[in-house]
DNA sequence: TCATAAGGTTACTTTTTGTAACTTACTCTT
DNA sequence: AAGAGTAAGTTACAAAAAGTAACCTTATGA
């Protein structure tokens, strides 16, 4: 692991932060996580879900995240236009690290919280 | 855990979006791993594993981490001065779980990749 | 004829990052 | 005695990313 993130190598040249820089960004995992839950979303479901995305940043994210083979985008020509997206099953393999980390985190914000109040004493 | 994340909270009322918009931050994410595989490690050290991390972010990160926990950080008062940074216990049960996501992302990246590749062809 | 609907896009503003020079305080070299 | 070097940052300014809100399309139903 480490010895693959060759620190000396430019951000561009390691792979792996590459991939991470997308997957681990803030409303990718969102986007993700609601996705796992409910199977198929659409635009506007996911919207409403991951509560505070704008328009512009999930339109963003959608196509990186089907770009990099973690979702897929289903348009149906009705009118108006129906667009559903899912995890493939690539994304799904994903999502279930992602659902630890998840879990970590709504085990542990509480004493983060905590920690960050009493920081903020001194 | 979804029941949690409360979907129609604003995003600073819901403390886990909170806690994970610092923990899974690129940067902080790429510091605890290192801080993970050298116990501990100073100032210009860190900069050089966290290869393209600017020293203004690099500082702001580590006071973040320090904030909410996951990190301490000493100074000696020598000339120059000396400035270590070390995972707390809590921060190390938190590594440990990034790590798992990190060995998820050097397995698969070459797969990420290459969707990516064949995505632009379309 | 006009409002509505879904899934975006666009122009513009605000926030966050990146860049690179500067700071501090003491020690070592010349 | 003047100047250089050092660690750990900070600061001012420029560039990139994100947020905001209005707009677009195409057809259907009122």
């Amino acid at each position: 692991m480490f010895g693959h993130i060759d620190y000396r190598n430019p951000p561009e040249l390691c792979p792996v932060r590459d991939v991470m820089s997308v997957a681990s960004d803030q409303w990718s995992i969102l986007i993700l996580l609601w996705l796992g839950y409910f199977q198929v979303l659409r635009f506007n479901k996911l919207k409403k879900y991951v509560y505070g995305i704008s328009n512009k940043v999930l339109s963003q994210r959608l196509k990186i995240l089907e770009a990099d083979g973690y979702i897929e985008r289903k348009a149906y020509p009705e009118v108006p236009i129906r667009v559903e997206y899912n995890l493939t099953e690539f994304g799904q393999t994903y999502v279930e690290k992602l659902l630890e980390l998840a879990e970590w985190m709504h085990d542990n914000s509480p004493k983060v919280i905590a920690n960050r109040e009493q920081y903020g004493l001194n």
